[in-house]
DNA sequence: AGTTGTGAAGAGATTCACAGCA
DNA sequence: TGCTGTGAATCTCTTCACAACT
């Protein structure tokens, strides 16, 4: 592809971030976050209080040198000798994340695997707030499923701005896949996580992140039959 | 992490590969396979015979040379001035990627992603064989659902082995996850594909691939709150 | 004319190794 | 003593740019 983006100019001429969460995340890093903030808060529910790098490490399968590189960024939750403070830590990437507050997200999709994630109570937890489910087939719409109003699909442009939502789960067919996030593009949604087995070539439109449950079987597959390493 | 692996030391004094696909299918291309594969199946489905690197790298939002450097492992599917040979490709990769045979699957887990699993005819397209589910519900031991045998969770030992099952999808509660991963891999399975929100520190012994529904859409957040890049 | 294949350059990520601090 | 934080080295990945080929 032709390049786009104009420039890597590292612009910190003067950094004026005031105080913790500096600059920029390297993508890489951002990448691991969320396991960072998951493993943490199993920790932090089991009253630890403060973990070492070593620990950390073990368990996601990291060198502990990423995770103090990684860590680091954050400031100055590591005290030399001792370790991460857990409680800290999960509040800053937490708030690196974006998901301090809340997301309000809809699901676009009822067949078996929307109704899988509606009832799937992890994302709340993580400050995601499911508003509304939209989908096609008409006996399905106007009823509520778990306390959630399934809205028929042609209602979109209509509600997703009432409901100030910015986040779609879309768990559609993929034949159906590209036109539906056309319109949610259109709409103003700002991130997609995608489940239809497509790719939706809207990147420079908002933000996507693909989970193809064959893609996944086919990394694994991969993993296995070149045994060396998987991440 | 205490570093495990002894080297890297290029051991190519002679590189006896015989035809094609060659030595080693460095990581970062390697996760990019599955995706490959997808695109060019749409491709090839319909009815085209050729594409071009610039074709697929929008589709993917990738760069037209990375797609170059990535497709050139395989092989002299690329013909200058035309593109590449689709259905080539697609044989290829299913081969590289250790697809072009089938995997013997097991399903733990018959909650409400579990159940939406079963019914996922994705993978069954790709080589992946669902043979059986395990559950430790008891109303539902003993049922075939969709075709598919449920066993209790206590003959996981006995019945593997029978089923000459390799691969596990894992859809059960974060707090069961890292038990019965254990057993998993004592009797034999060489891959694991995680849904339960928890790390499973078994990197060394098996392949595992994780999926964490909230970490996607973490990762999903943090793209919207960073404007800039997704992947 | 048009697109691949690939050296070389550039950017980015990880690991090493140890100084610095609690 | 023990662990973090971080320069420097290394390794890996991506992009550039153009020769090679159809």
């Amino acid at each position: 592809m032709d390049n786009q983006q104009p420039a890597n100019e590292n612009t910190d001429q003067f950094e004026s971030v005031p105080t913790v969460t500096s600059g920029q995340i390297p993508p890489a890093t951002a990448h691991r976050l969320g396991l960072y903030l998951r493993e943490l808060q199993h920790f932090h529910r089991a009253g630890v209080e403060t973990i070492k790098s070593n620990v950390l490490g073990n368990r996601l399968g990291l060198s502990d040198s990423q995770i103090r590189r990684d860590l680091a960024l954050f400031g100055e939750f590591g005290k030399r000798g001792v370790g991460y403070d857990v409680a800290g830590l999960v509040q800053a990437l937490r708030r690196a994340l974006g998901t301090d507050g809340t997301w309000n997200t809809i699901l676009v999709g009822l067949g078996n695997l929307g109704s899988a994630l509606i009832r799937y109570r992890g994302f709340q937890q993580q400050g995601f707030v499911l508003r509304a489910v939209f989908e096609s087939d008409p006996t399905k719409i106007g009823t509520l499923i778990d306390g959630i109003p399934v809205f028929s699909i042609d209602s979109l442009e209509e509600k997703v701005p009432l409901l100030r939502a910015r986040l779609a789960i879309l768990a559609i067919p993929a034949q159906d896949a590209p036109q539906i996030a056309r319109r949610l593009a259109d709409i103003g949604i700002a991130g997609i996580l995608n489940f239809a087995p497509v790719s939706l070539p809207l990147q420079k439109e908002l933000a996507i992140v693909d989970v193809d449950l064959a893609v996944e079987l086919q990394r694994l597959a991969f993993a296995v039959a070149n045994w060396k390493e998987s991440r």
